[in-house]
RNA sequence: GGAAGUUUAGCUCAGCUGGGAGAGCAUCUGCCUUACAAGCAGAGGGUCAUAGGUUCGAACCCUAUAACUUCCACCA
């Protein structure tokens, strides 16, 4: 042995050596392979304008667990990492930096702002891969892509071509959410709604009078709450079982400002009880008045420029912002006496998710997909189970939206993005859409060669739609493709559940014929302490780097997976973190203690290495331990392969730290230290075996200190072969062989008496430092050996100075306390520390507890209901706990009487 | 307006799909016991939101109610 360890795990200098040593072996790196099974995972690829929060953390975390266990049970496990161009985001990110320089995005032109784009990714971009790599995980970065790579680009190409061919994806004019300050239209997903205090505003129009004037006294009254749009209303709409309004339809209104004589129009849209029962129909600037305009073929007057200021078709509001001429219009409304009054009203508007900006509904010649034959197939998948979402629950959000689902605007008035391979010819009109290697270079219906493709870039969620094969290769059918997909499981957080699973769902079976995955697997927001999500503008935002700086990945991993359900969102503690890098630290001393040990054993020249297990050898602590371990592997393959990650994480908590660091090892010190060769080699054995297991358990939460402990084990043997690594060692196999029932129960009596006596001295406020005689009673010969063969670690766990075993209480003082078990009675003489009124008093308690469970286990044994339809198991169950408690309860009564 | 989730110890949350309520942190008591004070041993603390129901048996299933949260819709 020439490798110690230090006192205190220090991650630190630890972590990025193992990453590296990692990559250099190319541990991460997958390729096909007909002899294994594949198992895939796709990263949601971060956008490269990001920086890692812990949102990333916990995705990536949940991620690397479940590629590092399929690993290590032998799967080709590819978990397949890339960046998202992010054409939004970025693009704004590009044009802050660009007005910070004084520079207008237009001034550059397409060609040099994109220059700036692509630098500013090869800058940035990268960013968040180098920070991924700081939490371990273990992407093929071999096969890092870019949605904005040849292949990506190649794939939506070829999808928006095929689409285009099969009639799926359409050039319409329609209203649309355009965001003024954005300069584009943004698809429904984008606009995200939020309560404003506003006003509602009264207005009436004059009727126009059947000799065609403007009529003095007769007005038709309705509320707006945004006035300005009157400027483009081309009807007043009333319900067509409207009493009182039946006499008006088919006349006239007068529209002031404008001027213009609009229709009063009956639609089944106008609900008579809200307000007055009558709506101006605006169809250019509200999506519902738009389909009433469709209805009534009514015009459609756009009244706004992109910027939503009021263009010329506002009369002598044009050129005013529309919040200054909804100001105005209020205003002169008044001055007319047209202003009936003024209500605070609290509505939604809608803004953009990215720049905050109210949206505002235009009608403008846009790119859609077709959706209603599209999502058929991803409904059924989900709704057969074809594909499975964790938790089940958001099966009935995704149906929602499949339900009401309308087509997907996927154009975008921005530059960074996949442009649109479609060609217009400026002579005759005509559209040509093709990939960029077949491009027209003249209209193939006219011959002019005056084309010009679309200016406008694709909405970024229609490539990483795709991501799921086009990273596998698609459009080609290569070899990767074929093997890895469809990719098994999918781990995203639900917020992004319209926005990409679903179109990932269509588009796999679009475009394959096959669904992407088959496990969606969706987990919470983090949010701070206090509940709030973490945002920039709160400046509540945890950087995760900085607990990996302080605490290390492993922590942070384990405090991300531990302790919440799927889906659930989870708040965030530091003084979890604290625990979870305690629990590291605990793992590594345990290791520490172990190979200390095994130091010792060689200097005494101990060949400790060669015992192989003759099972005969092994003591009843070290059968505890393993059938423990047994149980451990089994329930944590089990919850893995449910994916439940942080049930599995306690349990291997549990495991290491409770059974195995409190109790085995403190058990198996008597022997450690101890002269029997024999006794200590088989400890010795057990320690290195179940020790190798619980990393290996672990490993996946906590990738770094295992790996370290792992390989300073092996080297401490000398059995550490070249680059050998935990990442690709064998996940531990449940072992029946290795499963001892009987001394597991026996353990476990002796464990009961240890707590038991501990109780006891605490109760009676004895230092440990003081040793006493323990006497074990019992007429049970299976339970004296029992104690007999434990009698090294009941001895040193129960604080005694001695462990005297007899089948009677005879020689045993009356001043001594006792602890009862069902088959014996544990005596500790105190002698001069025993004040018997306390004693009987402890006694009568225990004699009234034991009473209860009787009668409880009484009155369910008898009641007829519960053994006749009960299973047999739970009835013997119960029987043998009444057994157990009148045996107590004979002995704690004997002891009393004996006493008093 | 529609839907979903949550409600369990002082705090944050588990509870693996019905069989005697758990963890971490916090609190209290005693220990620097040669792996670990980032630790050890003990303790206190819960009508599992409320009210009904199903069941031999409910934190868990059903119904209703309340509070909080979120998503969707957008009645102008």
């Amino acid at each position: 042995m020439n490798k110690e360890l230090a006192k205190n795990y220090d991650p630190k200098d630890i972590e990025p050596r193992l990453y590296k040593k990692w990559e250099d072996n190319k541990y991460f790196h997958a390729e096909p392979d007909p002899k294994k099974k594949p198992f895939t995972i796709v990263i949601p690829p971060p956008n490269i304008t990001g920086q890692l929060h812990m949102g990333h953390a916990l995705d990536n975390t949940m991620q690397d667990i479940l590629i590092r266990y399929k690993r290590m049970q032998g799967y080709n496990a590819l978990w397949q990492p890339g960046t998202d161009h992010a054409s939004i985001a970025t693009e704004v990110k590009i044009i802050e930096t660009l007005k910070k320089e004084g520079i207008d995005k237009h001034s550059l032109g397409r060609e040099g702002f994109l220059k700036r784009a692509w630098e500013w990714k090869d800058e940035y971009g990268g960013r968040i891969i180098k920070q991924l790599k700081k939490l371990g995980s273990s992407c093929d970065w071999d096969r890092e892509r870019f949605t904005m790579d040849k292949g990506c680009n190649a794939a939506v190409e070829e999808v928006f071509c095929k689409m285009y061919e099969d009639g799926l994806i359409y050039k319409g004019s329609r209203i649309v959410n355009w965001c003024p300050v954005c300069h584009t239209s943004i698809s429904d997903a984008e606009v995200e709604y939020e309560d404003q205090a506003g006003h509602f505003w009264h207005i009436k129009y004059p009727l126009i009078e059947d000799d065609g004037s403007v009529s003095k006294t007769r007005f038709v009254e309705f509320a707006t709450t945004r006035p300005e749009t009157m400027l483009g209303d081309t009807a007043v709409a009333v319900n067509p079982d409207d009493e009182r309004y039946k006499d008006i339809v088919g006349k006239k209104v007068f529209l002031p400002f404008v001027e213009r004589q609009i229709p009063v129009i009956a639609d089944n849209y106008v609900e008579m009880d809200f307000g007055t029962g009558v709506v101006k129909i605006t169809p250019a600037h509200d999506p519902n008045d738009f389909e009433v305009g469709k209805r009534h073929n009514l015009p459609e007057i756009n009244i706004m420029n992109d910027d939503a200021t009021i263009n010329e078709n506002g009369g002598k509001f044009c050129g005013l912002d529309r919040y200054e001429a909804r100001k105005q219009i209020v205003k002169e409304l008044d001055e007319m006496g047209l202003l009936v009054r003024i209500e605070d009203y609290s509505h939604n508007v809608g803004t953009h998710d990215r720049c905050k900006a109210t949206v505002e509904p235009l009608i403008k010649k846009q790119w859609f997909v077709k959706m209603d034959d599209l999502i058929k197939p991803a409904v059924k998948a989900v709704k057969e189970g074809e594909i499975k979402l964790i938790p089940e629950r958001l099966e009935k959000t995704y149906f929602n939206w499949t339900d009401n689902i309308k087509d997907w605007c996927i154009s975008r008035q921005l530059w960074w993005g996949h442009r649109i391979p479609a060609y217009y010819c400026g002579n005759c009109g005509e559209i040509t859409v093709a990939k960029t290697e077949n491009k027209p270079c003249k209209c193939p219906k006219c011959g002019s060669t005056n084309i010009e493709q679309d200016p406008d870039t694709l909405d970024t969620w229609f490539s990483s739609a795709l991501w799921p094969f086009s990273t596998l290769g698609w459009p080609e059918m290569t070899e990767d493709l074929k093997y890895f997909y469809p990719t098994d499981v999918l781990v995203t957080g639900y917020d992004i559940i319209f926005f990409w699973v679903i179109r990932m769902i269509f588009s796999g079976y679009n475009c394959m014929g096959e669904k992407p995955f088959k496990t969606v697997l969706f987990h919470g927001l983090v949010r701070d302490s206090q509940g709030r999500k973490m945002s920039k503008s709160l400046g509540n935002g945890i950087d995760p780097l900085e607990i990996i700086d302080k605490y290390g990945a492993d922590a942070l991993r384990f405090t991300l997976v531990t302790g919440n359900a799927p889906g659930n969102d989870m708040r965030f503690y530091w003084e979890r973190v604290e625990a979870s890098r305690n629990f590291a630290n605990k793992v590594w001393n345990a290791s520490r203690f172990i190979m200390m040990n095994m130091q010792q054993m060689e200097d005494a020249g101990i060949d400790y290495l060669s015992f192989e297990p003759g099972f005969d050898r092994l003591e009843d602590s070290d059968r505890w331990i393993l059938s423990k371990l047994n149980a451990c592997i089994k329930e944590i393959t089990q919850n893995l392969d449910a994916f439940e990650l942080g049930v599995a994480a306690q349990k291997v908590n549990d495991f290491i730290w409770d059974d195995f660091c409190d109790w085995y090892i403190e058990m198996v010190k008597p022997r450690l230290y101890g002269d029997n060769k024999d006794s200590k080699i088989a400890a010795m054995w057990t320690l290195r075996h179940v020790l190798t297991d619980a990393l290996k358990l672990l490993h996946p939460y906590m990738p770094f200190v295992t790996e370290e402990i792992f390989c300073t084990l092996k080297e401490a043997e000398g059995t550490l072969k070249e680059n050998e690594s935990i990442m690709i060692s064998d996940w531990p196999v449940a072992r029946d062989e290795l499963s001892f029932e009987t001394e597991a129960a026996a353990v476990e009596m002796i464990k009961e008496a240890v707590r038991k006596i501990r109780d006891l001295r605490t109760s009676m406020n004895v230092p440990p430092s003081r040793k006493a005689e323990v006497f074990v009673v019992s007429e049970k010969e299976n339970v004296r050996d029992t104690f007999e063969k434990s009698r090294n670690f009941f001895a040193s766990l129960g604080y005694a100075s001695n462990v005297i075993i007899q089948t009677d209480r005879s020689g045993i003082s009356n001043n001594a306390v006792s602890a009862t078990l069902p088959d014996a009675v544990v005596y500790i003489p105190f002698e001069e520390l025993v004040d018997i009124e306390k004693e009987l008093q402890r006694l009568d308690k225990e004699k009234v507890r034991l009473q209860g469970e009787i009668k409880r286990c009484e009155g369910m044994l008898s009641n007829p209901n519960f053994t006749g339809k009960a299973p047999e198991a739970k009835i013997n169950e119960e029987k043998s706990k009444l057994e157990n408690y009148r045996s107590m309860l004979a002995k704690v009564e004997e002891r009393y009487d004996q006493l008093r």
